[in-house]
DNA sequence: TCGATACATATATCAAACATACATCTTTTT
DNA sequence: AAAAAGATGTATGTTTGATATATGTATCGA
């Protein structure tokens, strides 16, 4: 039970803007600090952007930004939107929704439940919460919020 | 994110196994039946049968059949036996728990609470519950207790 | 306006993991 | 001894995800 290295960049990307605040970054520098596959970003930042979670600038000069405050993202949103296949076992694909052999199981129901919990738990972190632990009692006690005002990030 | 076919298989196994009772069953009998490879589903089988599961018997007139009760085997228990790999992204793997880039990361925390629910849920099911959704009630209302004591196999 | 830079997009290739097949051995019953 | 059934190791096939290549488009600045 794995997720795609995409999924696994797509959060590392976003985390990487976060940090860098309303500065751009380019691809090229994200891969080389990563050290990972430029062409495989180009598709991802790509997608990124038409999902409308950063904001990419054509040209010299350009480069891209998180088009969201960080509080706004959710890992779970990022996982559910990025990851292609979340049909755990096969006969969650199939288009019978019965099982052949076993007329009355509800593995199916199960599966789906224990994703939800899975779904639910990651909805419960945002960028913010991920990049600074040190803040994290804004999680613990949501009446102390701490956190800046919005975007004033750099 | 998907679980692998193998652990697909033994969830199905086990159940088919359930329905027989105490009769034996034979791989053959097995792979025919949901038209998946003979083949696969022995090396599956003696797993099943090195972890418990099932009680297998060579031979002619052998076959297999369920080593514990029902209510003995979880859909959480399965799967943490049976998936090769829970290990949702890269860095979960890697040798150095930190991040590379980001220093406070705590993507890997989130991730592993998130997995532990997915569990949790799935630890809730037995393969009596799979089977039976009429007697789902005895989940409802853990008070009722029908379950027999427990463990008590063959 | 030209060239450099950076994202956009389509296609193609590579590789790892998983699934399946094949072959042979061992055990058990008749 | 023969047949049935699981045990086990090796090999092959297949899928799909990751990476590479190539070309296009937009923007900036000299």
């Amino acid at each position: 039970m794995r997720l795609t290295t995409y999924t696994d960049y797509a959060l590392r990307v976003l985390m990487y803007l976060g940090l860098r605040g309303d500065e751009l970054s380019t691809i090229q520098e994200i891969a080389e600090q990563y050290g990972i596959s430029k062409n495989h970003l180009m598709k991802l930042v790509h997608v990124l952007g038409q999902f409308g979670y950063v904001e990419t600038i054509r040209g010299k000069n350009g480069g891209l930004r998180l088009a969201r405050r960080l509080e706004a993202i959710t890992v779970g949103e990022i996982i559910r939107r990025m990851e292609p296949d979340m049909a755990l076992v096969e006969c969650f694909r199939s288009a019978d929704t019965q099982c052949r052999i076993v007329k009355t199981c509800i593995l199916q129901g199960a599966l789906g439940e224990a994703l939800d919990r899975f779904l639910e738990t990651l909805d419960g972190y945002t960028l913010a919460d991920l990049l600074a632990p040190a803040e994290d009692l804004s999680r613990s006690f949501p009446v102390h919020i701490e956190h800046p005002p919005a975007n004033v990030a750099n």
